[in-house]
DNA sequence: GCTGCGATTATC
DNA sequence: ATAATCGCAGCG
C-alpha cells in the first residue's frame, strides 16, 4: 500500500531507516530502497539548508513531509530525495541505492542506450546503485522536483518486504561538514 | 557579471 | 587518481 502523510511528517532519521525495503513507484519503473542518507538543516553542515538556509534551491527542503526535493549535481547528475518532518523544518533523505522491480529493460536503455540481454556483468551491477544512476535509470529529472508522493505520478509504497538485518554509518562523500561529516546517518542492507 | 565548488560517475 | 560539466551561492 501507498505510504501516506503521516509516514513521512516524522524524525527524519526514523523516515531514513523505516524507507528501506519500501518500493519507490514512477510511471511504470519500480525500486526497492536499499540504502538511505538523512540531511537535517537545522545541525547538519552536510545538508544544503544548513542553519536552515532558504534558497531557491532548498525551499523544497521545508516543505511539508512527502514531497520530491531533486537537485542537480556536479552539472551532470540528479539525486532524488524524500522531503520530512512538518512543514517548514529543512530536513530531507537522499535514496543513495536501489534494486531494481519494474521496468528493468527500459533502465537498461537510459542507463547505456543498449538491450538488457547484451549487457555485462559490470553494466548490470552497476544498474542502479548509486543516487545518479539510478535517476538516470528510472528517468527522474529536475521536473521531479516538489512533486508531492501522495499523488499519482510519484510515490514509495510498502509492499511487506522487511529486510533480515540494517546497518548504519556514515553518509558518503561530505569530507567538508566537519564534525557532521561523522554523523550515523546511513542507512542500508545487503 | 565573475568565481569556485559540489549529497557523482566513468574511466585511467 | 582525475576529468566531465553547470546551477547556484557569494561577492560587493
Amino acid at each position: 500500500m501507498k505510504l501516506t502523510k503521516d509516514f513521512y511528517t516524522r524524525d527524519t532519521l526514523i523516515v531514513a531507516k523505516e524507507l528501506l525495503g519500501k518500493v519507490l513507484v514512477f510511471g511504470d519503473y519500480k525500486v526497492r530502497i536499499k540504502e538511505t542518507e538523512a540531511y537535517i538543516g537545522s545541525i547538519d553542515k552536510a545538508a544544503h539548508c544548513y542553519n536552515n538556509k532558504v534558497t531557491n534551491r532548498t525551499q523544497v527542503m521545508f516543505l511539508e513531509g512527502g514531497h520530491a526535493y531533486v537537485y542537480l549535481i556536479y552539472g551532470m547528475y540528479y539525486c532524488f530525495n524524500i522531503v520530512t518532518e512538518k512543514s517548514g523544518i529543512g530536513s530531507a533523505v537522499l535514496l543513495r541505492n536501489v534494486d531494481p522491480i519494474g521496468n528493468i529493460a527500459k533502465m537498461f536503455v537510459n542507463r547505456y542506450g543498449i538491450p538488457r540481454e547484451i549487457a555485462n556483468k559490470y553494466q548490470i551491477k552497476n544498474l542502479t546503485n548509486g543516487p545518479g544512476k539510478l535517476c538516470q535509470a528510472i528517468g527522474i529529472n529536475k521536473e521531479v522536483n516538489g512533486l508531492s508522493l501522495l499523488n499519482d505520478r510519484i510515490w514509495i509504497e510498502d509492499d511487506n518486504y522487511t529486510p533480515a538485518s540494517t546497518s548504519t554509518g556514515k553518509r558518503i562523500n561530505i569530507d567538508y561538514a566537519e564534525e557532521a561529516k561523522d554523523f550515523p546517518w546511513r542507512f542500508y542492507y545487503e
